[in-house]
DNA sequence: AAATTGAGTTCCAAATAATGGAACTTTTTT
DNA sequence: AAAAAAGTTCCATTATTTGGAACTCAATTT
């Protein structure tokens, strides 16, 4: 198995880079996957538990957890313990356990540092100021978008609210972009790994419905979301190509769908792939000086 | 050793919750920590690696990591690997390493779902309002204030780019307001323990400045930063005790210098007062209804 | 062009840490 | 007050991590 292509630069191979996590039940998240995935390691056991109590939806107690993950009270003991340890996790003085504030820390200077989201945010703001609309940034990360940057149209709205969220890619704008910017092979793949779910009335629920749409995605290079994650929202977007086989992401002009005339559609494809085109060539620049 | 008060409330009692990481020669971040926790188990030691990474204001090669953890090669290879494959670290195609996405997911559960921060948001928000000043709210970790909200004064700037930010207690008003909330005992060994830096002129860059200038506060109920972090930025911050034994935290107005006459000190003294007596009273009532 | 160095990767016996079952304590429910 | 549930501790067994050395590959140097 494992018979990933070896890259050239020195560089760690990963076997298979699924988010690796494991829900179990009616405890499916909006991860947008179909079956759990064994963590291995010790890590990955850790981050299973770490995973439940920060992307739960309600404050979680130690049989909670215990009901999820498959394991004796003994170990999911031990293993909260050394999350709490080293900041991970929290406990409420309630005994349920949440998210511990390290996570803030290392993901501040994750996005901060982050050389594509750098990149592209003046595109990305451009793209804003040519519209007036809301405008996502959104990574590819195993079956789903998160998105890293964000500028919204009613100022008023907290701007951060959603930055780090994650939607599953085969119902959204910029999801569908970048899967039609992967190979043929890799976007069936994924498309067979969702768990979908009719969010709305157009939702593309199967993966042949997906892959048909992908198919013309592809020709025309810029993809829609026609109310099919959320009722009444729309939104158009393009694929971008990081160059380094690594970053496959997407922008997107969202709007409420009734504020849409047809022309203005028109209007934001072209917007919208050009504003990926020029992130692109950005992109390209930045990586043609080899290293630093 | 660890003669920690053993709470009632079923919850693990965690032994010495220092955020553990370690840096090495001249590797010293703004981590404020004067020496180095032995991380211990192997979260630990895979954690120390991701905070290297992670922290790191360049980008960090195997080798660059390599000479900072003493580890021998092999290991550091498997951690890295395991990393990678969790999501937790990525490879540029120039063989550097960076924080992963998933880092950005769990915190925007973490921040999102953080019931003290949006207990505290109105409050913090009026208070903006009512100075027109850039506010901050923000928590104890160890030795440092980790920033858990942000409004600006200037919208034009980026709010979320300070998100989850941290600095070290003994040179932030917020910092020191934290500080003179905590018992005599626990403040002192704190003091004793930073990495003191003369970051300005007016930092306080001793163990016992720190500790009178402390003493000052307790009385007053309100702290400082005379410049004491950043050459021509002041600020007025006052510490807010969540109640849960747990979260510490602070707000403050922050300012260009030039700008604040003697009396609007006076005025947000108080003003700084009242948002944390506010939020500290809000969250005794969401706490009092035990738990759900 | 061959040799040398440096960087990253793989392997495996030895050391260490995680496991899981059961017993124990505390809290909540009946 | 008794019983059940929830949470915690302990420790022999088991599995994972460790660390050293050998290996591969690319980049320099001679």
């Amino acid at each position: 198995m494992a018979a990933t292509v070896q890259p050239r630069d020195a560089t760690l191979a990963v076997k298979d880079s699924r988010p690796a996590s494991v829900e179990k039940a009616d405890f499916a998240d909006a991860k947008g996957e179909k079956e759990s995935a064994p963590s291995t390691g010790t890590l990955g056991k850790a981050l299973e538990v770490l995973d439940i109590v920060a992307l739960a939806d309600r404050p979680m107690r130690f049989t909670d957890i215990l009901q999820i993950v498959d394991q004796p009270r003994g170990t999911l003991h031990r293993q909260l313990s050394n999350l709490i340890e080293e900041g991970l996790v929290t406990v409420n003085p309630d005994g349920t356990y949440d998210a511990g504030l390290r996570l803030l820390k290392l993901a501040a200077r994750a996005w901060s540092k982050n050389t594509f989201r750098s990149i592209a945010e003046p595109h990305v703001r451009k793209l804003h100021e040519a519209t007036g609309e809301t405008v996502h940034l959104g990574v590819l990360n195993g079956l789903e978008v998160i998105y890293v940057d964000k500028i919204e149209s009613n100022q008023t709205v907290r701007m951060h609210s959603q930055l780090g969220n994650a939607s599953p890619l085969y119902c959204t704008g910029i999801g569908k972009a970048m899967l039609a910017l992967l190979d043929e092979e890799d976007c069936a793949n994924r498309a067979q790994r969702f768990d979908y779910k009719k969010h709305t009335e157009t939702t593309l629920h199967t993966a042949d419905l997906l892959l048909n749409e992908i198919a013309r995605i592809r020709e025309v290079g810029v993809s829609h979301d026609r109310e099919e994650h959320e009722v009444g929202i729309r939104c158009v977007s393009a694929g971008i190509d990081g160059g380094d086989s690594t970053t496959i992401a997407g922008v997107s002009v969202t709007a409420p769908a009734y504020r849409i005339a047809e022309d203005t559609i028109l209007e934001w494809e072209n917007l919208v792939r050009q504003t990926a085109k020029a992130i692109e060539q950005d992109m390209a620049a930045a990586m043609g000086p080899r290293s630093r």
